[in-house]
DNA sequence: TTGATTTTTGTAAACGATTACTTAATAAAC
DNA sequence: GTTTATTAAGTAATCGTTTACAAAAATCAA
């Protein structure tokens, strides 16, 4: 016998399985004695109950899904960090969707809930991973998720985020309280949401002083250390050259600075550099980078309870929910120059 | 009808559901013809086969379990993001078990197994997270398991890593062949054995240069940035400052650097600084950092195929696996100050 | 055509738990 | 000491697949 099963538990113990299963579901069901005399066996033998026959029993995997465009990302880290957490603790156990921000692959892991393997999904990109098939399940009954960080076009969908629009403008603003006029975005790529709110609330607070948006100033990134070297160099060649770069995310102004110092400028006394996320290393380069920092273990931990109260049943209002964000400001941001 | 069993499938194709059944796991088995009369049904419907109820059947999740002590390090998101792919690839999830460093976490993903809730486990850690005790997994009948990146002090797993002493050992000369004598080592945490084994290189090294080891260039910190800064700040109130540290991880290295820089040092025309790992951010911080690189996709992939092979019943050698490191010399060192 | 093969299909018993529902045991009430 | 209410335990069906094994259908040889 390789491995007990709960009728031999029960067996060992003189019970029914009925009661041994109440051991685990329901204690308080079962009398002390019993109780007693079933866990010293399950004890003894090493008993697990298996979970994929009471998954199917119940039609609960116990699992939720998250589905993110990439792991490496910092910002994704973190967030995952809190996910899991919150959800070990709960219970469950996450699958880990790494979708290098193919569709096809969003799409595969969302179709773990149709197949039962997973109960709930934590959406970390902009696309509605379903098939807009009538058999498939439609908008109004879209399995239990929470999307998270990036914006879905739906009022349907539940979704966490820091209000990209006000931070982006309240960043900008900052900038022009300095002083700066010629103000550069880097911003990501044009098919992510987050990145085109985020030039949205930059473009709004120009306005708001009265500047005009020059679009040469409105480079398309692609969140990069590497497309912020190229960024950086594209806005050094214009004839009026911008006195402060914000770029919407860290990684893309730690290219920027690196390649603005290689250039012979000096940060910030020349031109001032901002960024997005406040990922770690954010602090310790060289001049620690102004940036608007993200709560990223409250955005995953707040994704993760609301896809939790759905797990169980609640309703969740759906729409945004704002986490707040914060401006830190640190070495690379200075008064315009002159 | 809510949702639709394959039950439900062979009736309305008039087949039974065996045969639907062997539409998906043995199409060549079933007739061209009702292949393709149960294959339209199954579109028409949007059937999805229940992943729980085939689990249960074949004792197979299709899970392998990632236990890892931190999904926010660079390393480890580095290497799971190649273990997704290659899962996912041959149809396995991953379930993700991040630990942070906990050794009861680490025992609560490794029961997944035993719970039948995933097939095989990639473990990052260096403990066994089986309690040995006689009923349950032994040693000799451990479940299928791969140890990644960290070693573990057994000869019956299967490990995959960098040759952690060869490594530094090389580094070290490197420095050594840059004419410094003074050089300190900033290491992990004792309790991690890769640490140790970086540690030990970093002696060889000496030894073998006829320098002897002083115990004062030798200072524990705990693999983050802000420890980086404490152990450099302790290593310049020495009477005889060491003339190059080597870091024995990257984000050690970048502390160090923030610090020096802050102090008024040069790099490395003062101090020369080396890091292990060869994150992103090393080539971007300022100056940039001489580092071992690790080839993290590759060791990612190594453990996902060693694990893959398990599962499919082959059998692998247990013991270790080394996959080449690479000196990645960049601008952090130089030859000794005068 | 007939029987021997081979290929397709069907039947029914698992897999390991949970849970209505029923029965037995115990406690409470009078 | 009955009867009734309460609590504990058991029975057996069920969740959705897979897979030996048996049966039927198709193919082939003579």
């Amino acid at each position: 016998m390789a491995i007990l099963g709960i009728k031999d538990i029960a067996a060992l113990a003189n019970v029914s399985p009925a009661t041994v299963s109440r051991v685990f579901s329901a204690p308080d069901m079962v009398s002390k004695k019993t109780l007693n005399k079933v866990k010293k066996i399950i004890d003894e033998v090493g008993y697990r109950p298996n979970r994929m026959g009471s998954s199917l029993r119940t039609r609960k995997s116990g699992n939720i899904v998250a589905i993110i465009p990439d792991i490496t990302n910092p910002v994704n880290a973190g967030i995952i960090r809190a996910i899991e957490q919150g959800a070990q603790s709960a219970g469950y156990s996450v699958l880990l969707g790494d979708t290098q921000g193919l569709e096809e692959r969003e799409q595969h892991y969302a179709d773990l809930v149709s197949h039962g393997q997973a109960d709930g999904i934590l959406l970390f990109c902009s696309r509605i991973p379903f098939k807009t098939d009538p058999n498939l399940p439609l908008l109004g009954q879209l399995p239990p998720m929470v999307n998270g960080n990036e914006r879905i076009d739906s009022d349907e969908v539940v979704q966490v985020a820091v209000d990209n629009v006000a931070a982006t403008m309240f960043a900008t603003e900052y900038l022009i309280s300095l002083g700066h006029k010629r103000i550069a975005a880097v911003t990501g790529p044009s098919d992510i949401a987050s990145s085109n709110e985020r030039l949205e609330g930059y473009k709004l607070a120009l306005k708001d002083a009265g500047i005009k948006a020059d679009s040469a100033f409105q480079i398309e990134g692609s969140y990069d250390v590497q497309s912020g070297m190229d960024c950086a160099s594209q806005l050094l060649m214009l004839p009026q050259r911008p006195t402060a770069i914000f770029c919407f995310n860290d990684d893309m102004a730690i290219g920027v600075m690196k390649f603005l110092q290689k250039q012979g400028f000096v940060i910030p006394d020349d031109i001032s550099v901002m960024g997005f996320d406040d990922i770690n290393y954010a602090q310790f380069v060289s001049p620690s980078l102004t940036t608007v920092h993200q709560p990223l273990h409250e955005i995953g931990s707040t994704c993760i309870d609301l896809l939790l109260k759905q797990l169980k049943g609640q309703v969740v209002e759906p729409g945004r929910r704002y986490l707040p964000f914060e401006l830190k400001v640190r070495d690379s941001t200075g008064k315009v120059p002159e």
